[in-house]
DNA sequence: GTGACGCTTACGTAGCGTAATCGTAA
DNA sequence: CTTACGATTACGCTACGTAAGCGTCA
């Protein structure tokens, strides 16, 4: 088939085509005088491209979801909420512009969605995909607060941190797995987790007292042949590995701690908590 | 001032300093030796350009803001409302994808959204700023349904028809006028007006008993000298003629009965509520 | 003389649109 | 022979980042 009927099967203009084509996503015979010759197969990826596209994936995004990572839309999913939550909250800040809020509250806001926008940023860029985003929603409830002096030096910090931190790499296969358990999580739902969290170290009694059927088929979940050979076993293992590597929880709690009161008042429930479950464990 | 002191004082990089400048929102002085000397005011733009492009406003839109027309705040404000309803809508349409919705029905929304976005855009096109917001809201309850085969022949001419409707102007001092009595108008209130109105026509016995006082009220201002020699007034026939001028109601009604069959029910009922509604004038 | 700071110029990014020029097919 | 359709090349848009190379001031 030629461009002209491409054009019309897609819906997509010439220009777009050619520049799809220059990215990789396509690569089309040529015949003889120079023509290009393009397959079904060429018009099914053009579809899908249109499509992805029009839904606000970037070309890149829509690359790396065609060429394997099948399950890959989950996470930029995710993506796209965390952009468009931080879009709303800018564009609530211009709202108070306009009905005349005075300077320092503007300016504060502002700056507390900088610092989450940069945390974020950075928790994607080393952990990409699901592990970065589901880190930032543990994060998030406990970055609403101004900063004071030392909260601002714990920030910096925490910046200069995960910008050293390197990148942590999973194979393919374990990406695709990783990808298709983590499907269902978006980012409300990784929020509603996080509370949920928050909530049961709050009220750590009830908590194990309602969930105890639960939790003692969860250790033995743990504890099964099946989990123990899994591919889930071996990614947490790698990851752990690799925050144990890179002394990731010895530097960022502190910091969280200094950085958040409220991270803070967690923390030390979160102790109490892990004191109280541990002792009614069964071994 | 030189560079230095600037970046310090607005947290503005060199670059965008320097772009800010070629694109005219400054003017510095040149020293001899070529060294640019910035003054207080300089200061002063750059802090309320870093603010306003921090919320998202683009370099354009700040521009138009500082050079005079100072209450345009709020009309951007309704195209940042609107533009993110738009990604919303578009974001829940991967949300489908991703749980694996059919094709018809994902294209289907997408067809939709695209309608509604061009109608938007060239509403907003013709007429800037309050007037085709205040349109498009009207109109965009009656746009959530599929297009049959007449609907989109009718979409297609309505297309047409606005892309060759020539821009109604105002003059700067109509403009700032209409951008501050309109400034509390942000979409969703916008939205809501039109609500109450498709509301106040399907039960417009009942409306005109309940708004009796506060409609006399507004004939009565509709008459007096004040309203008669207001800018408001004047505006308002500038539009209407505009809108004469151009055939806009005899060729857009027509349309939109054609492409919204919820629209024509309203459009038919708006004719009867019209006609309750002169009877019981008094003049 | 040597940095530190200033200037200008240019090229890169994303996703194409818009020519302009030239070759090929019917 | 025309002209409709193909190809290639390049420049434009936003809002800057990132050099590179060169002049000026302390």
């Amino acid at each position: 088939m030629l461009r002209h009927e491409i054009q019309n099967k897609t819906g997509l203009t010439r220009k777009a085509i050619e520049y799809y084509e220059q990215k990789g996503l396509l690569q089309p015979q040529k015949s003889a005088n120079g023509y290009r010759n393009y397959s079904e197969k060429d018009v099914a990826i053009l579809t899908k491209v249109a499509l992805l596209r029009k839904v606000g994936l970037s070309v890149t995004e829509i690359e790396a979801y065609l060429s394997s990572a099948k399950n890959s839309l989950s996470s930029i999913l995710r993506t796209q909420q965390h952009h468009l939550a931080m879009e709303e909250k800018r564009h609530t800040i211009l709202k108070l512009i306009v009905q005349g809020e005075r300077k320092a509250s503007i300016d504060d806001k502002l700056r507390q969605i900088e610092a989450e926008e940069s945390i974020y940023e950075r928790l994607t860029q080393s952990f990409p995909g699901y592990f970065g985003q589901m880190l930032f929603a543990a994060y998030q409830p406990f970055l609403n607060a101004p900063l004071d002096t030392a909260g601002n030096e714990a920030y910096e910090q925490l910046v200069t941190y995960l910008d050293n931190l390197p990148s942590f790499e999973l194979t393919q296969e374990e990406q695709n797995y990783l990808d298709a358990v983590s499907s269902t999580f978006d980012m409300p739902t990784l929020q509603q987790l996080n509370k949920d969290k928050v909530q049961a170290v709050e009220t750590i009694d009830d908590w194990l007292k309602a969930n105890r059927s639960s939790l003692s088929q969860y250790e033995a979940y743990k504890h099964s042949n099946a989990y123990q050979h899994s591919t889930m076993k071996h990614i947490q293992d790698k990851l752990h590995k690799f925050m144990k590597d890179n002394n990731y929880y010895a530097i960022v709690i502190p910091l969280l701690r200094q950085l958040s009161p409220s991270y803070n008042d967690f923390y030390e429930k979160l102790l109490q908590a892990n004191e109280v479950y541990q002792s009614t464990r069964p071994d």
